[in-house]
DNA sequence: TCGCAACTATACTATACCGTATAGTAATAT
DNA sequence: ATATTACTATACGGTATAGTATAGTTGCGA
C-alpha cells in the first residue's frame, strides 16, 4: 500500500508542477527541457514521467491547474450588491492592480496566448475559466438592473472586459507602459462613465 | 560588381523572409529550425547566414517587415473626413474583417505576444507600429471634434481599440468564437453608441 | 527479515539543433 | 582566361533534446 496515496504522491506532483511553472513561464513550451524542469523541481527526471504522460501532458496539467486557481484571485472576492459604479470599479481596479504587480501572471498570459495555436483546448479552457465567467456575471448584473438602461448587456460586458484586457495586453504583456503610458484610473473613470451614462439614442437607430 | 545589388540580392532576401514567415508562424521561435526555413524558402542554409546575422536576426527582421507592412492593411485606407460614426465604424469593421479572414495575421499576433517576454523590443515595435498610431489618430480626431464632447480623447481611444483588440484576442486568437460567440456588428454598434452618445455627467464628477 | 513501492542518479538511444566548413557551380567583369 | 560574387549541396562539431533503461537507495508494512 502506498504510504499516503493522495498526500505523499500528491506532494511530489505539486512539487513537479511548481518546478514546471518556473521553467515554462520563463522559457516557453519549446524552450523548456524536461531536465531543467526536473532540476527546478528538485526531482529525478524519471519521476516526472511517473506522474505525467509526457511533456505535453505535464504542460496541460500545469495550465489547467494555474487557470483554475487564478480565477478567484481576480474575480472571487467581488460583491455584486453594491452600487453599479462601485461594482464595476472594484472589478477593474482589482484586475489592473493584480497585473501591475504579478509578473508571474503576465508571463502566464504570454504563454497561454503564444501556445494557443498548438494547444487550442487550453486556450478555450482559459476563456471559459476567466473571461467567459466575467462576461456572464456582468451580463446578468446588467440584466437585473434595468435602471441602467443598458440595451445590450452582453456587448457592454465585452466592452468593459475588453478594455481592461487590452490595457494589460499593450501596457504590461507587450511592454508598452514606458513608450505609451496611460493612467489606469483615468481609463477606468472614462470606461465606467461611458457605460453608466444614460443612453438617449439606442444603438439600433444608428 | 554585383549584377543588381538591390534587386537580385533583395529577391533572395525576400525569398528567405517568406519561407521564414511560414515556419515561424506555424512553429514559433524555439520550434523553428534554420534547416526548415531553408527548405521552405528553397534556399541553402548558408545563404540565410549570408543575409542575416543569426536566427535571432532573421526573426527580428521578419517581425519588423510584417509589422510595417500590416499597418496599411488595417489603417492605411481610412479617411478621417467622414461623419464620426462612419469613421469609427470603418476602422472597426476593417480590423475585425481582416482578422476574420487572415489566419496568417492571427498567427502573427500569437507569435509576437508569445515571444514578447524574450523579445521586448519587438513587442514595443509592434505597439508603436499599430496600436499607438491608432490611439494617436483617434485622439487627434476626437480633439478636433469638440462637438463630440469627449472629455478624455486618449482614454476613449484606448476603450475603442481595446474592445476591438480583445475581441480578436478572445474570439480568434484563443479560439473563443465557438464556445462564446458574439456578433461583431452588435459589438461595434454598441461601442460606437457608447462613445458618440452625449455625456451629461463628465467622468470627473464620479 | 523480507517484500514492495517510490524514488534518485546516471547513462543511454536516437534524434535534432545552430552555426560553420568544404567543395563545387553559374554568371558576370576585366 | 581569370577573378569575383552569389549561390548550392553536403557534411561536420559540439551541444541539447525526449524519453528509457539500469542499478541502487529509502522507507514502510507484515
Amino acid at each position: 500500500m502506498t504510504p499516503s496515496p493522495d498526500s505523499t504522491t500528491g506532494l511530489k506532483r505539486a512539487q513537479i508542477l511548481q518546478g514546471a511553472l518556473e521553467i515554462f513561464l520563463r522559457q516557453g513550451y519549446e524552450g523548456t527541457s524536461m531536465d531543467r524542469v526536473a532540476a527546478a523541481a528538485g526531482v529525478s527526471k524519471i519521476t516526472i514521467y511517473k506522474h505525467f504522460e509526457d511533456k505535453e501532458g505535464l504542460f496541460t496539467a500545469l495550465i489547467e491547474q494555474v487557470t483554475a486557481q487564478r480565477f478567484n484571485q481576480v474575480f472571487g472576492t467581488i460583491s455584486l450588491d453594491d452600487h453599479p459604479d462601485q461594482v464595476l470599479r472594484q472589478i477593474a481596479q482589482k484586475f489592473l492592480a493584480l497585473l501591475a504587480v504579478d509578473d508571474e501572471y503576465v508571463a502566464f498570459l504570454r504563454l497561454i496566448i503564444g501556445e494557443s495555436g498548438r494547444f487550442p483546448a487550453l486556450a478555450q479552457l482559459f476563456i471559459r475559466s476567466l473571461p467567459q465567467k466575467v462576461w456572464r456575471s456582468l451580463g446578468h448584473y446588467f440584466d437585473s438592473h434595468p435602471d441602467l438602461a443598458i440595451a445590450h448587456p452582453d456587448a457592454v460586458a465585452r466592452i468593459f472586459t475588453g478594455t481592461l484586457l487590452s490595457y494589460a495586453m499593450t501596457q504590461r504583456i507587450m511592454h508598452g507602459q514606458h513608450i505609451a503610458p496611460m493612467d489606469p484610473d483615468l481609463l477606468i473613470d472614462c470606461l465606467i462613465g461611458l457605460i453608466l451614462a444614460p443612453q438617449p439614442t439606442p444603438p439600433e437607430n444608428l
